[in-house]
DNA sequence: TCATAAAGTCGTCAACACTA
DNA sequence: TAGTGTTGACGACTTTATGA
């Protein structure tokens, strides 16, 4: 198939490497002694065992991305690992949201993990479990006297940057809390005299329902945050995998230039050498 | 322009790896 | 050992390419 893209060519060579692992043909090594096998597609229609058992012991599960990277990245400067990436998203985060959340006077974390920071001017900030600022949410502080009290804030956020979307109006004291996650995430406004204590959200009340209920919400709860954090983790996984794929093809493109670099070399020594011997 | 196939993307599930 | 992270597999949906 000439056409495959490198997704596809690269999905098709793990499920070889995966499926057909007894009949692979070894043909290198990485630094940590892992075997690197190369399956040639001979056309046959290969082993597609119907017994899970069997299925799953063939499918040995590979290092993670990240390990197999960062192993490649080791000789390859030209090449962040992957963990310094971080680090420098990090670093970049710290200068921007999360240097808000330090100066501001109430942090709140909703169950999932999201934090919100009023700041001493009354200014909401929306931030990511990973202290990301949510994106298209911001929110302006109303210090007119056409505010209806003091320290009042409007909450604006839209779906799209530029989305004029929609506004809440908080008032001093106000807190808002994420009562539900996934695709469309639900928000409440509460009161701190709710009982709450200050610096904790909690997505319910205790005591205003049944336990079966309760239960039941709970579940659905950290079902929902489950779910939230590995869509999170698809995510970061797929895009990890492209950054290996994109690894391994640069380091495929330094080895071919090398080894007609060495060809070259080899071709002009052999050259001498017969000039000499005449 | 439309229909269709191929490729790409995303969310979810399940199984395994890792860690406290 | 429970909780959490990682990733292959799968299905649904969207986008792109191509031929009629």
């Amino acid at each position: 198939m000439e056409t495959a893209t490198i997704a596809q060519q690269e999905t098709n060579a793990t499920e070889k490497v995966t499926s057909e692992v007894n009949e692979g043909v070894s043909v290198g090594s990485l630094p940590d002694g892992q075997t690197l096998q190369v399956v040639v597609d001979t056309g046959g229609t290969g082993s597609n065992p119907s017994d899970p058992q069997k299925r799953r012991e063939i499918l040995s599960r590979r290092p993670s991305y990240r390990k197999i990277l960062n192993e490649l990245s080791s000789d390859v400067r030209a090449v962040p690992k992957i963990e310094e990436e971080e680090k420098v998203e990090e670093e970049t985060l710290a200068t921007s949201s999360v240097a808000t959340v330090m100066s501001s006077s109430s942090i709140y974390q909703t169950s999932s993990g999201q934090y919100i920071a009023i700041t001493q001017g009354g200014a909401i900030q929306l931030a990511g479990p990973g202290g990301e600022a949510l994106q298209g949410v911001q929110a302006l502080t109303l210090p007119s006297p056409t505010t209806p009290q003091s320290g009042a804030t409007i909450l604006q956020y839209g779906s799209q940057p530029g989305d004029p979307g929609q506004q809440l109006l908080l008032t001093s004291g106000q807190v808002l809390v994420q009562a539900a996650t996934g695709d469309m995430p639900a928000y409440q406004i509460r009161s701190p005299s709710s009982g709450l204590p200050p610096g904790v959200v909690m997505a319910a009340s205790p005591g205003t329902m049944h336990i079966p209920q309760q239960n039941a919400e709970e579940a659905t709860r950290k079902r929902e945050v489950r779910l939230m954090k590995n869509r999170e983790a698809a995510r970061e996984c797929r895009k990890k995998k492209k950054e290996y794929v994109k690894c391994l093809e640069n380091r495929v493109a330094v080895l071919e230039n090398q080894n007609k670099t060495l060809i070259e070399e080899l071709k002009a020594l052999k050259d001498i050498y017969c000039h000499k011997s005449e």
